[in-house]
DNA sequence: AAAATATTATAACACTTTCTATAAAAAATG
DNA sequence: CATTTTTTATAGAAAGTGTTATAATATTTT
């Protein structure tokens, strides 16, 4: 499972807009709709924004 | 007191190399060091990162 | 003090992010 | 169903970031 999948799993799975999820990571709508739509990978602290994100809602991504 | 400014504070507060605090706001040197010397102002994410930093760390910039 | 090591300053390049705007698609409302 | 509203897709330009490298400065070690 590659990032921007990832990404939208995790949105849909919370039943976010690419708005709330942006405004949740403290990132921009564009760079959630970028890293979903696989134009660009996260910056190194993007990244640990949406790891963090992701264990503070026990979501795991291992046996996917 | 701007950004620039209070980065080189909270560092040499808590006695930390420009490469120490990159690790723990998980950013590279270069962006702490570009920071320090004013060339850059932080994305939205970083500036919320070393404000959580600082938060951590009961540093507070009010008064100064 | 001299040499070695660590820290800081600076820069080029490619990539990422933000901001802004526009259009398409989907969902909600009447 | 038609209209309105929300969400998503896309893109250009400007700014920020990561990587890498080099040089200058400061600190430590011998």
């Amino acid at each position: 499972m590659v990032f921007s999948e990832k990404v939208k799993y995790v949105r849909e799975k919370l039943k976010l807009s690419q708005e709330d999820l942006a405004h949740e990571l403290d990132v921009s709508f564009a760079t959630i709709n970028r890293w979903e739509n696989g134009s660009y990978n996260p910056s190194r602290l993007a990244r640990k924004a949406f790891e963090g994100f992701c264990a503070d809602k026990n979501i795991i991504f291992e046996e996917i």
